[in-house]
DNA sequence: AAAACAATCTTGACACTGTAAATATAGGAT
DNA sequence: ATCCTATATTTACAGTGTCAAGATTGTTTT
């Protein structure tokens, strides 16, 4: 699975790399294929000898960056899996990691190729909401809630931190208070103990 | 104020209205000044008579819209201003606008140029978020919820708004459930009267 | 070792995009 | 009738994604 340099190197490893930088100086929107290329030191077409078209390159990139995001969720609640504070961590793990990279929001929901079915689990849900779902369930099952009602509890919890996520991490929109603090306060609800 | 026809009709409003057609037919992402132009059997080059560029076109198109999205979450609490339920229904009227116009939340939230400040009103904030907000006060109030948590209240609330719009109207989330019942059931929380 | 192969990269081309400059057209004012 | 100005077209150029043909080079086969 591990490829080895050819006559002139692991581009494919290095195309994606270069992407994931590009994304981060520039966004999706001035994202292009032939600028990845130029900063590889590589023509215009090399990147189609490793990928089909752009949204797989795309694709691909996308695929790594949401390993990272996993890594950073699961490091957040990394032993205390049972606790139901770990839903609140969860939260601002996810609601940080958005913004430390600012332009990850759009490239990772805006391009295309993300499956999610808020119903019920499927094995191509996207990780991070399969993450979440399952940190959910077991808090919510500690806490003693009906477990009919946990879809909805979930679709709440999640609506809430992506929508805090949307709202920072897209254009113009600005709050210079503690986003944390006003954060836990309204994520857990009266009567809940997180 | 309103252009009358020069030598081949009043363009300015021909392009706006066909560009919004063009956005809920291609998206955001396949929108193009060259694709408005030809639906308006006008060459390519005709709309910078009428916008500085492709972002001035679309900014343009972007207020015309906000002014639809406007009408309808009025209509949906006219008479009850005054009522906690607004602050509920305001909500939904924000989500059901998206669902109807999938097209609309990346094209309005994803093509720059939209300032929200939420510590403070301002005069350029975005009218439908100044709208939640005053809503949102007047409900508090009537709640009688201590002044200073007013506005973290309203992010909560906003954010939520929000997320679920942006779960439901991007690339791959489904959910097959009755949006309105989960979201009036996790909107308002335990204690609350709304 | 020489020849054949296959994976990789370059070159060149095409259609499409945004945008600017030069030109043409025609309504309104003088 | 002449000029002025707003509007629209034409032409041009750089940047984009993508494809086809050819070149390069490591690996395999003989």
């Amino acid at each position: 699975m591990k490829e080895k340099p050819y006559h002139h190197g692991n581009l494919r490893n290095k195309l994606i790399e270069t992407g994931i930088e590009l994304i981060n100086e520039v966004g999706l929107r001035d994202f292009s294929l032939r600028k990845v290329a130029a900063k590889c030191n590589v023509s215009h077409a090399a990147p189609y000898s490793h990928f089909k078209d752009k949204d797989d390159l795309i694709s691909v990139m996308r695929d790594h960056v949401t390993q990272q995001f996993i890594e950073k969720l699961h490091n957040a609640i990394v032993g205390l899996e049972d606790n139901p504070t770990a839903l609140l961590l969860l939260g601002q793990a996810y609601i940080d990691f958005f913004i430390e990279h600012p332009q990850y929001f759009q490239f990772i929901f805006y391009s295309s190729g993300i499956s999610i079915d808020l119903d019920k689990e499927s094995p191509d849900d996207y990780p991070p909401f399969a993450l979440f779902r399952e940190t959910a369930y077991r808090c919510f099952r500690r806490m003693g809630l009906k477990e009919e009602a946990y879809s909805m509890h979930l679709i709440g919890k999640w609506s809430m931190v992506h929508g805090v996520a949307a709202l920072l991490t897209n254009s113009g929109i600005s709050y210079s208070g503690n986003w944390h603090s006003v954060f836990a306060n309204t994520f857990v609800q009266k009567g809940e103990n997180l």
